[in-house]
DNA sequence: TCGCCTTACGGACTGCGCTCCGTTTCGAGT
DNA sequence: ACTCGAAACGGAGCGCAGTCCGTAAGGCGA
């Protein structure tokens, strides 16, 4: 086929290879996508996945290196929104703790829809051992959250006054930290979803009056 | 045979049923203990474990209801002296940050000598959701010491006042939460083991001062 | 256009945790 | 001592995640 055939040449310049790959990346989204909302991690198997793409076995953990990159490859989709969002809306928050109430809300309210998803998301991130690309854009999304706590540590700084001695990263952690064990809590049915903003909030204030002795 | 062999009455009692069965679990516990300790979960398999205990594998699933169950039988028998000799440690702690530090001491230190065993035994006491025995006992000594957490407050509630509105429960929570948390952060080489008890000390220190305003 | 080399593909296969069910062992009642 | 019902046993077998390797397809130089 020659360029006067009407190929369209910014296509063809990337290669038919490329664009099959590309075809089969999305196919697998979708797929994985589907099927983890439909009926939930664990009662989806690799092979249904893979016909479902409509690839084969082999070829599908050519693309996610196990299941559970799979569901990363998935979930860190809605994370990107929810962090953006959250660092957008913290911004205009007036006391530290509304701040970061409203930078970690949106984590919040879409993880409750998928509790058991959300469970083995943060069992993954936790304990996850591979080193998948999936899990490592899991793991900067989450150091991006402890940044903005960071961040807004920082600019309530002048108006509250860190407390001397104080480690404003390691404070950034634990309330990173508190929120996980919250979800954790949650998704595995121990707390009721209802209560946890209020429950997550009064722990906020109790560790943000720990950093920032008020004036 | 009858009682004028010798049989021994008191074991005699029992039944030779119940003795097997004993045996059995006795077999296994060492069996399990021995592999775990020694090459660690997930290098152990459960033939591995049957054979050692010479049993079948059918049988050794009816004494453990998973693999993960065995881990925790394993574990939990560390995690009972640990958190006696913490509660009784924790006694004598001058100030609050002391006092929770010397009832979580004990909880660090072996735990740091097996971090794949003690990264799965966190694992699935957070994320597991069978309800076998083994795991209920986990929850059972985390109770125990989320409750310790909670009386040390109470007990300097005196001394320190404990600020309006906060919940000393969910307080002992969070604590508890934290140190979760840096364990399984050591556990999986993201953190060095040399600074956590330091590391540790400075979550408890804020933590408390949110919670207990000093007078 | 042809041939070669690299890269991608996919399904048979493996290893593991766990279950199912036919067999064995125990003990109570006679 | 014998029988019969119940409880314990154990290994063949299953489902699933993940791998291996022979095959197919695409790019590229001539």
């Amino acid at each position: 086929m020659t360029p006067a055939e009407g190929a369209p040449r910014v296509l063809a310049t990337v290669g038919r290879r490329a664009r099959n790959k590309a075809d089969k990346q999305e196919r697998i989204f979708e797929a994985a996508s589907a099927l983890f909302t439909g009926q939930g991690y664990s009662a989806v198997t690799t092979q249904m996945v893979a016909d479902r793409a409509d690839v084969g076995t082999g070829t599908l953990f050519r693309y996610a290196s196990s299941k559970a990159e799979l569901l990363m490859m998935v979930m860190n989709e809605q994370m990107r929104l929810d962090t953006s969002e959250g660092i957008a809306a913290a911004a205009s928050g007036t006391s530290p703790t509304e701040a970061i109430m409203a930078l970690l809300a949106p984590q919040i309210h879409l993880r409750l829809a998928f509790p058991e998803n959300t469970a083995v998301y943060q069992r993954e991130i936790l304990f996850g051992t591979e080193r998948g690309p999936y899990r490592t854009e899991a793991l900067a999304r989450i150091t991006e959250l402890e940044d903005a706590i960071g961040e807004i540590l920082t600019r309530f700084a002048g108006t509250y006054r860190v407390r001397h001695g104080v480690d404003v990263r390691g404070a950034a952690r634990t309330t990173f930290s508190t929120l996980h064990m919250e979800l954790i809590r949650v998704g595995l049915g121990r707390e009721d979803p209802q209560t946890l903003p209020a429950t997550l909030r009064s722990h906020v204030d109790v560790l943000l009056y720990g950093l920032l002795a008020p004036q």
